[in-house]
DNA sequence: ATGGAGCCTCAACATTGGTTGAGGTCAAAT
DNA sequence: ATTTGACCTCAACCAATGTTGAGGCTCCAT
């Protein structure tokens, strides 16, 4: 620790790394990257107060639904900067991911269902499956999956299935 | 088409990006790593024989999954290369893919619980938090989340928590 | 026979999320 | 006093998944 008086206790880089389970290079990454903060002591060692942790908690369980980092960043800028975050700042984060996980496993369970309608009945068609259509948050109108010719009627079950024909 | 008589309708690199929704340099792209494959005509350019279409599709729908193309590469090369692939090899395929589609939907619903019951109740501590472990499965053991140490102790209940130190 | 569309190759670049290594500093322990 | 371990910076690199651009064919229609 740093020879300070009445201060927090704070963790080095290593004891941080050691405590999370990320890789120092990590760390280094996410704080050149504004995700996290450190002070420095007078040998210019970074130090961590308790509250990183957290923070590093949160990274890690957003990034496991897939949020890539400089959303999570954007997120925790939204936190209060003066003070230490409280467990209502956190709630708050938490609850707007949440909407995301939920949003992910409907993706997901719709997903299974076309993978059992649509390959596994042997018809994986661009012309109707989910699957393989970009679903909805999917790439803009211009790119995605074209049906067969303009103004073709919509295919027959199984017509153009390349299994059919 | 290439000036041959009985043959098999096939695709140009164009009316495949087109069909599929893929752009040109995506094929190539797969093309290069092995995951679709082509004939050349006299000219040198590319055709596609109709089933490079559901493999396509079968390649979107797997990506969709989150599994990388190496992987998606290995189950393809399982394919009978003799003859075109019928229902039932796609079928093998599907089903292998909709089990990862179940844990994965499972995991998400734990990380969901995890997050009211982890981050929402204010005791994100990494250790007692699935959010904040590495659950099982995630991503290869390459560049990606890295774990303790093979045989780091695990840290005790509670202790370590930001909100009780 | 000429213009343009469509295609070819190959190399370089982009992005995300980090890791690795070289070369140097600082403080505590022997 | 020296050694050791932890730490510092900076630049280079990695892997996945493509995209972009330069430079050059080839085929079809006019």
């Amino acid at each position: 620790m740093p020879s300070e008086s009445c201060t927090e206790p704070t963790l080095t880089v290593g004891k941080l790394a050691e405590r999370s389970g990320l890789a120092i290079s990590a760390l280094h990454f996410y704080e050149r990257s504004g995700l996290i903060h450190s002070t420095r002591d007078s040998g210019n060692r970074r130090h961590y107060s308790r509250d990183v942790l957290r923070r590093l908690a949160f990274i890690r369980a957003s990034q496991r639904v897939g949020i890539p980092l400089a959303a999570i960043k954007t997120a925790l800028d939204a936190l209060p900067k003066r003070r230490t975050p409280r467990e209502a700042d956190w709630f708050m984060l938490s609850t707007d991911w949440r909407t995301r996980l939920d949003d992910q496993i409907e993706q997901l369970t719709r997903l299974r269902e076309d993978l059992t309608n649509c390959i596994g009945c042997g018809c994986l068609s661009f012309a109707r499956c989910q699957l393989v259509n970009p679903g909805d948050a999917m790439r803009g109108e211009g790119a995605g999956a074209r049906r067969l010719e303009p103004g073709t009627p919509r295919p027959e079950p199984f017509e153009g299935c390349p299994l059919n024909s």
